[in-house]
DNA sequence: ATGTCC
């Protein structure tokens, strides 16, 4: 159950008081009706991950942030799995040969898609951006962003992608951050458009864009791999964005409101959501219910598990010229190899940064959204794909 | 998150 806490909504425990105070920050603008905060909530840029703010005739570049329409998709392979450990590394280089992980990566076939034409590309400040959106439609990129391959408690093989809009959301954001006068700062108030703002239109429109890029890189990734490496026809697909606003209807809270999700996946009545743990743990397939509590959590949920420690935490710091080691993190190579050894998950690529000792476990977080979700698949990892090199040799660890 | 600094 939530509590309620200067008017927000929020899940979780332990609740992090700097995430807290920014999305409060965020309900100080006039136009907020409602805000929550989710339960793998924390520290965002202005928005935390995991918060979710409405606003009456307003949007927030900053609450969408900048991966916008990044989100996850999961397809369900008609093939159950009777891979062996053998045949999951060899898929698992099948799939790194196919798709491009990593910050500024193109995509090695040229892809794209009629749905991606329109008058966006004549709007000045995307004009330059369209050739290297090309380039990298139906990459990955870097942090916590992958390819997974499960397994469901009937045996069956699903495809799970999490990413978003690559170089073209980023540049998007940055523009109209920049255009809007954002303040700088972790802590700074988030920028807001209100309808009839010069770039109210231009940002919504292109806002739209990323989500349609980012749609579309995703199911081309899962249909490239469904096809090119498994061979196997698509049962089910199920997909959101997580970092996006949509104008929806919520009778509670005025009618037409424009609810900005950062890090929080819609979960309307029936609604599914694919819910990525980390890279040892089961993922969820869930489903949004209707009653009292999940009108007031502005029908949103968790998008993951939710980090524990910090990046640097994790790994420790590195001189970013020498690449050399300047602190040790909290986590080990072994203890790491050791969790993912326990459970047989094959990595490629990651990193100590999103080892699952610097997450919380997925299934602990969604005890705390229990009643406004119903939980439809169990997804147990099999092969996880990150950017990076790899950190483990398959055949010994 | 991000061709991780124009």
């Amino acid at each position: 159950m939530p509590t309620k806490i200067q008017n927000t909504v929020v899940y979780g425990d332990p609740i992090d008081q700097a995430a807290l105070k920014q999305i409060h920050t965020a309900a100080q603008h006039e136009r907020v009706v409602h805000t929550v905060l989710m339960a793998d909530h924390h520290k965002g840029y202005g928005v935390p991950i995991g918060g979710v703010v409405a606003y009456r005739e307003a949007i927030s570049p900053t609450g969408v942030g900048y991966d916008i329409g990044c989100g996850n998709m999961a397809v369900k392979l008609d093939l159950r799995n009777t891979m062996t450990r053998e045949e999951r590394i060899q898929i698992g280089r099948q799939i790194q040969s196919l798709i491009s992980f990593g910050v500024g990566e193109k995509n090695l076939q040229r892809v794209w898609d009629d749905r991606l034409e329109g008058d966006w590309w004549q709007m000045p400040h995307l004009k330059g951006l369209r050739r290297t959106a090309e380039e990298q439609l139906g990459t990955v990129g870097g942090g916590n962003h992958y390819v997974d391959i499960f397994e469901d408690e009937d045996g069956y093989v699903w495809i799970g992608v999490h990413f978003g809009s690559r170089g073209l959301g980023h540049q998007i954001a940055t523009h109209f951050l920049k255009e809007g006068g954002a303040a700088k700062g972790m802590d700074a108030e988030p920028l807001v458009f209100e309808e009839g703002h010069p770039l109210f239109n231009p940002y919504l429109e292109s806002m739209k864009l990323a989500g349609v890029y980012a749609t579309v890189g995703r199911e081309w990734a899962c249909h490239a791999i469904a096809e090119q490496v498994f061979a196997a026809e698509i049962l089910d697909r199920v997909h959101n964005h997580h970092n996006y606003a949509w104008l929806e209807e919520h009778p509670r809270f005025g009618g037409e409101i424009y609810v900005v999700r950062k890090g929080a996946t819609p979960a309307f009545d029936g609604q599914r959501g694919f819910i990525g743990a980390s890279m040892g743990d089961d993922s969820y397939i869930v489903a949004g219910v209707a009653n009292d509590e999940a009108a007031e959590a502005l029908y949103s949920t968790v998008h993951g598990a939710g980090r524990v420690m910090s990046r640097t935490a994790a790994r420790g710091k590195y001189d970013r010229r020498t690449g050399r080691q300047l602190q040790r993190g909290q986590i080990s190579e072994r203890a790491m190899a050791d969790w993912l050894k326990e459970r047989d998950v094959l990595l490629f690529g990651g990193d100590l940064d999103e080892a699952p000792q610097a997450y919380k476990r997925l299934d602990e977080v969604l005890v705390h959204h229990q009643n406004t979700i119903v939980i439809k698949h169990v997804l147990k990892p099999l092969i996880v794909l990150m950017a990076g090199k790899d950190v483990f040799d398959p055949y010994k660890d």
